[in-house]
RNA sequence: CGGGGCGUGGCGCAGUCUGGUAGCGCACCACACUGGGGGUGUGGUGGUCGCUGGUUCAAAUCCAGCCGUCCCGACCA
């Protein structure tokens, strides 16, 4: 992609109503745009890294063996009505009335459209055990959002749901997801933890939360230092009845192993054991071997909205965004150096443009009339991992500058070693 | 919903107290110079000053109501 053509939407300064590092950062790097409270346009560059983000759920996902599907945003208020949600989740759910004065809501998660699907899908206890899954805006109509696309009411989730024949079953899909999560949260690249974690509003028994760790986090999480406990720093003082969380640093740990150490972390995944609560409200039976059965079910988000803003909470610097390789909208960057003076310079820039190309590296050309400072300034505020830099110096050293963008100064490299260097 | 802040060109802001018909920086367009870290000059484009009503000869500025948005809190992936 050539910068001249690419509508980038950079600015220099900090947007005056965004608070935290990674709106910030998504606002100065072009990556989103505020609509509304909550509610955001996805730039080109941004949609290239939510991209990134939802492959590496889906080929997670798709491996583990879950099957994808797409359910609709808008659902029918009276499936809320007979699952009884429809109070327990209040103003979250927004709702309104079609021209035929029938009632709907945005769906903020969709327990109650995948189990009436599953009604008329499943019909035999033979296609168990199975997960379905979709990655899919939902709408929360949140009390009060905030830190861009971080608690936003619009965003994008991933959300799974597996069905089985029994709590073994459960069991067996559970930390079959679990699996896939850690699968998916390590080729994401990020640093996180898996914490014990409260259910809340979707119901179930058993859960679990992944977290991205970062200092911005508005999780508080608990750790002991000597085994692998791990909880929600907040579900543990409700379990210790009402003390501050804070104050758990340094306590026993409750499994009695060590003691308690905080970290903060930003939740982005969430899994479920939710037993047969939704199966049985509404009524989802499936013929079994003898006699039928209400499905045990399970459900399993990841926020990939959300994701974009925690790697960036978790990987940046004073001049930008920092990517993990992962999810750069861009592996390198070339940014060609004054070449109105020298044509070569061009050239140089069309030959490597051209080599990286037939190689597939994923490359944004910053062949704009700018000055070098301003490329250079765009290129780190968006983290291309690599940059590559063609000038007149470039051209008569006869070799090739590449910079990493964590890194001060670049090395020289001789042609024929470029592109060895940029596929290790 | 309670408390606080802010709404003036795409972005950041001044002007509001003390009413006189809108300005600065960045960005953008044109030309020239410049050319390895956000360069310089000249000339331009772009704004119903959040909305509605009121006061006044005159309102960005004063008054009232409303709306939007951000932060803190309760709540929440």
């Amino acid at each position: 992609m050539k910068a001249s053509q690419l509508i980038l939407g950079t600015q220099r300064e900090n947007p005056a109503d965004a608070e935290i590092t990674s709106h910030q950062l998504m606002i100065r790097a072009g990556l989103i745009r505020q609509v509304s409270s909550g509610i955001y346009n996805w730039l080109p560059i941004g949609k290239k890294v939510l991209h990134k983000v939802e492959n590496i759920i889906r080929n997670g996902m798709d491996s583990s063996g879950a099957q994808e599907i797409l359910m609709p945003m808008v659902q029918p208020a009276s499936l809320w009505e007979k699952s009884g949600r429809i109070d327990q989740y209040g103003q979250e759910l927004l709702i309104f009335f079609d021209r035929h004065e029938n009632k709907f809501c945005l769906g903020p998660t969709h327990e109650e459209i995948i189990t009436d699907l599953c009604k008329n899908l499943l019909t035999s206890y033979k296609q168990l055990p199975v997960t379905l899954y979709q990655i899919q805006t939902k709408f929360r109509d949140e009390i009060r959002p905030r830190f861009g696309v971080m608690r936003s009411r619009e965003f994008i989730m991933k959300d799974a749901y597996s069905f089985d024949l029994n709590k073994t079953g459960l069991d067996e899909s559970y930390s079959l997801m679990r699996e896939a999560y850690i699968e998916i949260f390590k080729d994401l690249g990020l640093d996180y933890r898996i914490v014990k974690a409260d259910s809340g509003a979707i119901g179930g028994s058993d859960s679990e939360e992944f977290h991205v760790l970062a200092d911005s986090g508005e999780d508080l999480l608990a750790f002991s230092d000597k085994s692998d406990y791990a909880i929600n720093a907040e579900l543990l003082t409700e379990l210790q009845e009402g003390q501050d969380p804070l104050s758990l640093e340094g306590k026993p740990s409750p499994d009695g192993k060590g003691v308690l150490k905080l970290k903060k972390g930003i939740e982005v995944g969430h899994i479920f054991k939710l037993g047969t609560k939704y199966s049985e409200v509404l009524n989802l039976r499936i013929q079994g071997e003898d006699q039928d059965i209400y499905p045990e079910m399970g459900c399993y988000g990841i926020g990939a909205s959300r994701i974009v803003a925690a790697a960036i909470e978790q990987n940046h610097d004073e001049k930008g965004i920092v990517w993990p390789e992962s999810l750069a909208p861009f592996k390198v960057a070339l940014v060609e150096v004054n070449s109105k003076n020298n044509q070569k310079v061009k050239e140089k820039c069309e030959e490597i443009y051209a080599l990286l190309r037939e190689n597939n590296v994923d490359t944004l050309w910053d062949d704009r009339d700018k000055r070098p400072g301003v490329k250079f300034a765009d290129m780190e505020v968006i983290g291309i991992p690599l940059t590559i830099i063609i000038g007149e110096r470039t051209i008569e050293s006869g070799h090739i500058e590449i910079k990493k963008r964590q890194d001060e100064k670049p090395e020289l490299v001789s042609h024929q070693d470029l592109l060895s260097i940029i596929l290790s």
